[in-house]
DNA sequence: TCTGGGGTCCTTTGTCTC
DNA sequence: TCTGGAGACAAAGGACCC
């Protein structure tokens, strides 16, 4: 669901574009999460409908169209949204049915071409040269796979055709909801130059601030300002991007398989919290998880990094770097420890806190080195014995004594508590 | 209005080594 | 032994995306 919204610049004739030399599709489900929570609830379809957690401080995943056009938009504060649209029926997020979808979708693109690009679960980039002489014209391509993710999936998506991804993936937003614009080369430019500057991908909110004070409104402002002035203003790398693309030059390729860089997991509290001993808890639960999602991705990390947001909503990371790769719960969680207790942090009222583990390579490339402390069946194979537990159980079968919400007897604890 | 959770990338600054 | 520059790397923060 993007955050953003603008209106589609018009075309000024009645020709079906030419989309010749425009391989790239960029394919985006409409309303993702809304449109997949409703295939098993078909009697809420037509009605707005929110996704979002019941917590006091979650935020809206998605919405349907009915919702947005009181004003609803993700990010939004779940309480603000239902003030916005107190009508609205609230559904929690399923996100099981949500990946199994985007697994149905993704194999769908796959027989289309070999060269996908995930984004995330609800979009891709396709690069369709190579299926042009078995299934068409890209156009021709991007109709039948709406056609088909509308009769396998029930859900509709947006597809932008242009040749190249920024403009394949603005017009997909343009094109919102349930529809399909391309953009053929020769008005690529034309097509850019309409756009305010907050239409491109990569300014947000604080550069088109920094832009608008600059007095540059539209792509085509950009376009026409000197590429130094930018740089001066955004920085070298932003500054000559920006420049790029205000002029539709965009050399990236779609790469099929992206591989993750780093895997966390942070949380907010339902209400502020300043006992370090639960704070420890939540580290201990949150480098557990990152660790076991780690393992189950194959990867091991050397950097563990801390996040801590205050209660005034200011956020500090601090980081350490290993002298050897890890995936083991023990080591990430004792790093995040020390990381946090160096703060120093006297009762500071503390609104969340994340663990990450960064500089990920595959498991298999990164041999992990035993500590010395560590015994001959040392803490990696109690990790993999919980993971088949989990596995086989469900997760959180088997946890840290701690982080148990009924404390056991002393001898229990003992057994199992890994802190 | 009161701000989730999962990520990536860029910039700046500090430290270490040569 | 001290100093300074260059380059690599780590750390921290910020902006952005979905």
């Amino acid at each position: 669901m993007s955050r953003r919204q603008f209106t589609a610049p018009t075309r000024g004739n009645a020709e079906p574009p030419d989309d010749t030399g425009c391989t790239v599709l960029h394919v985006d489900m409409d309303a993702f999460y809304a449109s997949a929570s409703l295939i098993s609830r078909p009697e809420l379809r037509g009605r707005p409908v929110i996704i979002g957690g019941a917590s006091g401080r979650s935020v809206v995943l998605s919405a349907t169209y009915e919702a947005r056009a009181f004003g609803v938009t993700s990010a939004m504060p779940m309480a603000r949204a239902q003030r916005l649209c107190p009508q609205a029926v609230i559904i929690e997020p399923d996100h099981r049915r949500y990946a199994a979808i985007s697994e149905a979708v993704m194999a769908t693109f796959a027989t289309i071409t070999d060269s996908v690009e995930p984004l995330s679960l609800d979009e891709a980039f396709l690069d369709v040269s190579g299926a042009v002489r078995r299934l068409g014209r890209p156009t021709q391509i991007a109709e039948q796979l709406r056609d088909t993710i509308a009769d396998e999936q029930g859900i509709t998506c947006s597809v932008g055709v242009a040749s190249t991804k920024f403009v394949a993936k603005l017009a997909s937003t343009l094109a919102k909801p349930d529809g399909l614009i391309v953009v053929p080369r020769e008005e690529v430019v034309s097509f850019l130059h309409q756009l305010p500057v907050g239409a491109i991908w990569g300014v947000g909110d604080k550069t088109e601030e920094h832009l608008h004070r600059l007095g540059l409104r539209t792509v085509a402002d950009l376009a026409h300002t000197p590429l130094e002035t930018l740089q001066r203003a955004l920085g070298d790398v932003a500054g000559r991007s920006l420049h790029d693309l205000a002029w539709g030059r965009d050399p990236r390729s779609v790469v099929p398989e992206r591989r993750e860089k780093s895997i966390g997991a942070d949380e907010t509290f339902a209400h502020d919290i300043d006992d370090p001993v639960r704070i420890h808890r939540e580290l201990l639960r949150l480098a557990d998880r990152t660790a076991a999602r780690a393992r189950s991705a194959g990867m091991t990390g050397r950097t563990v990094s801390i996040k801590v947001r205050f209660s005034d909503f200011t956020t500090i990371t601090r980081a350490k770097t290993l002298r050897h790769h890890t995936d083991v719960s023990r080591d990430i969680f004792a790093t995040a420890r020390e990381l946090y207790d160096r703060l120093g942090l006297q009762r500071a009222r503390i609104r969340l806190v994340g663990v990450r583990l960064e500089g990920l390579v595959p498991s298999s490339v990164a041999p992990i080195q035993a500590t010395l402390d560590e015994p001959e069946h040392g803490w990696r194979e109690a990790d993999r014995a919980i993971d088949r537990a989990s596995a086989r159980f469900g997760a959180g079968s088997v946890r840290p004594a701690s982080l148990m919400p009924d404390r056991p007897s002393g001898s229990q604890r003992e057994r199992r508590d890994l802190s």
